[in-house]
DNA sequence: ATTGTTATTGAAAATAGTTTTCAATAAGAA
DNA sequence: TTCTTATTGAAAACTATTTTCAATAACAAT
């Protein structure tokens, strides 16, 4: 059991809730699968080591992963919403390709610095931030058909 | 008549599509109206001048408004879209308060031009991006319970 | 003006994604 | 083992978005 997963179960007890097969099951897959993960997704993943498991079991765990900081939501359409880890990751940007999906992760401390300073300016506080680029990525924007 | 509702006449035009009545009012009133707007407000807004109009018809403009450019949106919570507009519009990014939700935009060509360098060094080519800062604004951070 | 074609409309239904309800079950303390 | 109560899965409810469809209206051609 890794850091985010005990970090989990302490969260559980914490809150005198209860540690279970499903949960348990739920995060150890969650927390297997880096990157963007939606929730039908991690719902088949979790069905394929559990078939019983309920699609309502799935969606309250993720829950209370991000209550518990271990998950982000991160939505880039504002369709369905995707997950992504929190827990021991460092904060990034993302690079989105809008022909083939693909998502790029980027980290660079001067556009934080950046950032920061024109919060200060308006009196602002941050907490968090999200970038999103998108554009074509080198595989794609070969492509003639934009 | 200003330059973008002009522009959305002749997108619709260019498209064989029909100028009616319903769209004027809808794209007359998204464009008088400037920040971000949901749908809903937008339908009320414009019920308020053409009672009989119908939901349907406002999201359907709406979505030509985006096509055409006019307006984009922008999902801060993965809930309810919003809009805004688009056409002669400087682009900006967004200092959101977590607390009473005011939206500060704000713009800083350096990290724009951190993020096109980011980019280039990814072989990426960028169409546009979304930065979204949140965090406690002057008034608010100001109070205890955060 | 009139006509004909077909895009547009409003209301309602359908879809999609998320969240809640509820009776049965199971975790975990005593 | 017993008891309390959190948890579960299935289904229903909800919320927001999108489509369907018959009636209407835009507008090009006459």
């Amino acid at each position: 059991m890794n850091r985010a997963a005990e970090y989990f179960t302490r969260f559980i007890k914490q809150k005198n809730l209860r540690m279970t097969k499903q949960r348990e099951i739920v995060v150890r897959v969650f927390l297997g699968k880096e990157g963007h993960l939606g929730i039908d997704e991690l719902y088949s993943l979790v069905k394929k080591k559990y078939p019983e498991i309920g699609y309502a079991t799935v969606w309250r765990t993720l829950n209370l992963l991000k209550e518990a900081k271990i998950a982000s939501e991160v939505s880039f359409t504002g369709k369905k919403r995707k997950y992504e880890h929190l827990f021991d990751h460092k904060h990034h940007d993302h690079l989105i390709c809008l022909k083939c999906g693909r998502c790029i992760e980027i980290v660079n401390p001067k556009i934080e610095q950046l950032q920061e300073k024109l919060a200060r300016q308006h009196g602002f506080k941050i907490r968090s931030h999200r970038l999103e680029i998108f554009g074509f990525c080198l595989r794609c924007s070969g492509d003639k058909n934009e």
